[in-house]
DNA sequence: TAGCAATTGTTGTTGCGTATAACAATCCGG
DNA sequence: CCGGATTGTTATACGCAACAACAATTGCTA
């Protein structure tokens, strides 16, 4: 068949991307995760006490979505949510958290292996770079 | 701040997806169409007769999901469908179809080629190849 | 050729992710 | 001290994808 797509960056962008989360999210759907929540997990980890909106600014996830994903973190027990001031509040991982957070990375770690080791050893140093030029 | 995601390529991947496709979304979105709808309009015209579970085996779009797609198609006047046989339909594009087509490819090329720009000279060949790996 | 498995198009339902508007409470800089 | 910005939150809406089920039809094969 016909493939006037085949060509296009951007759509091997949109069809790798969807692959690949599709993966990833099925692994961290095991441990109650998705590509979301452990992207909180571990920014929290690097830097205890940020704000939701500091996060949802860093993730481009906007303040009001992130209700709903805090909400679920901390009624799992992962994250703590304790006051900085009158109307911010620092977020923190609990011991359980941690625990989640350590599993999570060793989960995202060998798919990222997975998915560096399905490109051509030519092009694989130049896959990170390039992608980080599109967005960052 | 610490932002332990930036090493991994896989959220690049996201990120970069992400946004591009917002990008294009919103192009398309002037003329009334999506990234699906985009994909589908050019496939049908590269394709002649094609069928509505073909489409979405190419496209990895499920059978169900491909219904209020091509009705909004149709009821747009892009699409007809006429029977094959008892049971299968194959789907041309209408004249005002090819004319939307031929916008629609004219908006995806040149933001393919502003994509592509945005990379920089020395890892922008390795792009297309390297995300090609990742599903295809 | 009769029958059974596979295919096609479709409906309905669910859930996720994201966008927008609005609001009260609070913070901060001039 | 005041007004604009920020924070957390609620409610709502839309697009997209997954799943199960179904009737009609096709096509292989025994």
């Amino acid at each position: 068949m016909t493939d006037p797509l085949a060509r296009y960056p951007g759509y091997a962008l949109r069809r790798a991307a969807s692959a690949a989360g599709a993966v990833l999210n099925e692994r961290l759907g095991e441990m109650g995760l998705r590509q979301a929540s452990m992207s909180v997990l571990m920014l929290v980890e690097a830097n205890p006490d940020i704000t939701a909106s500091a996060l949802g600014r860093k993730l481009d996830i906007q303040r009001a979505n992130m209700v709903p994903l805090l909400k679920r973190l901390e009624q799992a027990g992962l994250i703590d949510r304790r006051a900085i001031d009158g109307k911010s509040q620092g977020l923190v991982l609990t011991e359980e958290g941690m625990r989640t957070c350590a599993d999570a990375r060793k989960v995202v770690e060998t798919f990222e292996a997975e998915l560096l080791a399905r490109v051509p050893e030519e092009h694989r140093d130049h896959l990170l770079p390039a992608l980080n030029a599109l967005w960052d």
